[in-house]
DNA sequence: TTCGGTTTATTCATATATGAATAATACAGG
DNA sequence: CCTGTATTATTCATATATGAATAAACCGAA
């Protein structure tokens, strides 16, 4: 990558960069820059697009709160994301007439597109990022997020 | 840790949580949060005591520019934190006679003690985070996350 | 069947970020 | 000394998040 990172809000990261807890922060605040990056320029966020890659892998409409489940957030998050998603054209609301108190969330055309679209572009990230820890014990570094998480 | 990600916006993790570059990217957030309930309770956000503890380093009173500098943003996200800070009374504004563009940011006394307070609880925070990576090889940790920044 | 608690989405206030536009000041070179 | 360029902070519009408050709808138990 070896991008500045341009997205450290705090900038902490003590006398030296090696505190392994700043490091982790910024390495995976590097890493959403980059995607940001690579997602800007068909039109995506990395928030639009994680919420339509959910609704791409359920293959059909979703209710707002089974995305904010999915995407781990409080709902009024999803109601203004969907907001956006909508007025860029990519969702559409769907009243549910099982459950009137639900709005589901459905894919349009041009959703499915730009999905397929970013998907392309954060694998792109992802084999770069492959790379650039070819060298390194990935072994390691995924038993110790798994540990973190 | 252990602790449930509240904060994952994007919520993607593909198919499987083995994939490195969402992992990385959702232990950084795990680890923010941690952060953020640890400094909640002491009046704190991370942006906050980031903010603090540049003034506390630096030991004088910084122009908003270096501080945006040393956070790595922009300078009207600098503007805004620091109406906070200076509202919360733990910064205070000082005009700079020599360049009179220049707003130096000051802290109070107040300030001072809440950035210390911090402190123990990121370094108690920080603490936990090593025993929980305490069996996993740190140096491989390091290597990969220097390599990604 | 009505009542009360739960779930639904939305709205509002707020915090944190970005980036563009603006105004004031500094400063170098003619 | 002007003049143009750069730098400074601020303001504005916007995106992304949280959490509290609200309204509508659902549902189980009395």
């Amino acid at each position: 990558m070896n991008k500045p990172n341009t997205r450290n809000q705090h900038g902490i990261s003590g006398k030296d960069d090696r505190q392994l807890m700043f490091s982790l922060i910024n390495a995976g605040r590097a890493i959403e820059q980059s995607l940001e990056e690579a997602l800007t320029p068909i039109g995506l966020s990395l928030a639009k697009f994680g919420a339509l890659t959910h609704l791409v892998e359920a293959g059909e409409p979703l209710s707002l709160s089974e995305c904010a489940k999915k995407m781990t957030c409080v709902r009024s998050n999803i109601t203004q994301l969907m907001d956006r998603l909508e007025a860029d054209g990519l969702v559409r609301r769907i009243k549910d007439p099982q459950d009137r108190r639900t709005v589901k969330a459905a894919l349009t055309r041009l959703g499915r597109e730009r999905q397929s679209a970013g998907a392309k572009e954060v694998a792109r990230v992802q084999a770069e990022l492959r790379k650039t820890l070819d060298g390194i014990n990935q072994g390691a570094l995924r038993r110790a997020l798994s540990a973190i998480m």
